[in-house]
DNA sequence: CTGTGATTTCAGAAATTACTGAAATTACGG
DNA sequence: CCGTAATTTCAGTAATTTCTGAAATCACAG
């Protein structure tokens, strides 16, 4: 490996961490160090700078690009292709947990709603459904969550997260406003506005 | 593998998921097992499901321990150990979001400090610092958020993830009346506090 | 077309990870 | 203590995954 120190940490990292997700050591470093690189890379360079065969960066691109977490670039005047990841770091974000979801929660969900299909045929099956049941219902309301908040733009996205907890705080409080209300009378948002009004 | 085929088919869905995750396919299988059980197994129970090794069984109820997925339990009469899963999912949850930072983004939020500290000795460096900097942000401003978010009681969770992207609209609000309240005046809390209130 | 260079494929080698059975250790009732 | 049952450890083996170099394919300028 022929890197200055700085970014050779970072890569190894990075190739460490890989193993502990799905992606294996090679996979990682390419990742990373496309990550910090100012300009797309060709594969022979990254040959060079990881010190691995052609064919295993050959591959390790094929299956970053299979994540969308990689794309080819082409740079005029050279018939080789270039390779960079998205710029913006919430677009990384965006898609990592998109294509996490896809290939870890989605499958799973599938397979709860089959097998809650199927009728028990025993004491035993019917306690395993019941079980499966409160997981496939936990899991849809993530995933339900989700597809609500990945439509968000960026910087709505960043207000929320700097906002924390403190939005359950107003939840808490709507929620008594609403109770409230509704023992008057049905229907008067003006009242409930100033009540959220509470310290957040 | 001797299970009613309800069962079995989540176990063994388990089991390749493991794979997918950290995890190997006898720990996700001893995992789902436990989950649908109505009562804490042995560890001979779980041979005779799964049909692997005693030894594999003992080192696959030590690592979802070792995650606190897993705990023993003691039955009365019975020198040997029962082991079961927490009831609640949402524990579950709690307990998986914690053992997966804790192992996949603690350690690269300390590396990414480490790096950043650093004097870069070349350009290649510098580029390279900045773009950790924007990684080390984003995880560190959603550690933040999940920090916050991990100690509400569970219905309030619950209630914050049925409110969806629906808290956006109340940010979007907050954000207009905040920076007409600036216009005016600097530096004005308690006025910013109160236009929170608007409706979500 | 042809020739050249870039890229991918793929069979086998290397490395890693998972699993087993035997032996060692631990826990505990008598 | 002793004996027995439960559990863990661990060295060796099996299975899987990763990586490589050689060969095949592709892409395109001339």
């Amino acid at each position: 490996m022929n890197l200055p120190p700085l970014i050779q940490a970072f890569v190894l990292h990075f190739g460490e961490m890989g193993s502990r997700w799905g992606i294996n050591r090679t996979v990682g470093q390419i990742y990373a160090l496309l990550y910090v690189s100012p300009a797309p890379l060709n594969a022979d360079h990254i040959v060079d700078a990881l010190g691995v065969s052609r064919s295993n960066v050959s591959m390790g691109l094929r299956e970053l690009q299979a994540w969308n977490l990689v794309r080819a670039k082409h740079v005029p005047d050279d018939r080789r292709d270039h390779f960079t990841t998205p710029g913006d770091v919430w677009e990384i974000l965006r898609v990592l947990a998109e294509e996490r979801k896809k290939r870890e929660v989605d499958p799973t969900l599938s397979v709860l709603r089959e097998l809650l299909m199927q009728a028990p045929a025993s004491e035993a099956e019917r306690h395993a459904q019941a079980r499966m049941a409160e997981m496939h219902g936990l899991i849809e309301q993530l995933t339900n969550w989700y597809d609500e908040v990945k439509r968000l733009e960026t910087e709505r996205l960043a207000q929320l997260l700097a906002l924390g907890a403190r939005v359950a705080r107003l939840v808490e409080v709507t929620d008594k406003v609403v109770s409230l209300g509704r023992r008057k009378k049905k229907d008067e948002p003006s009242d409930d506005r100033s009540a959220t009004g509470a310290k957040i």
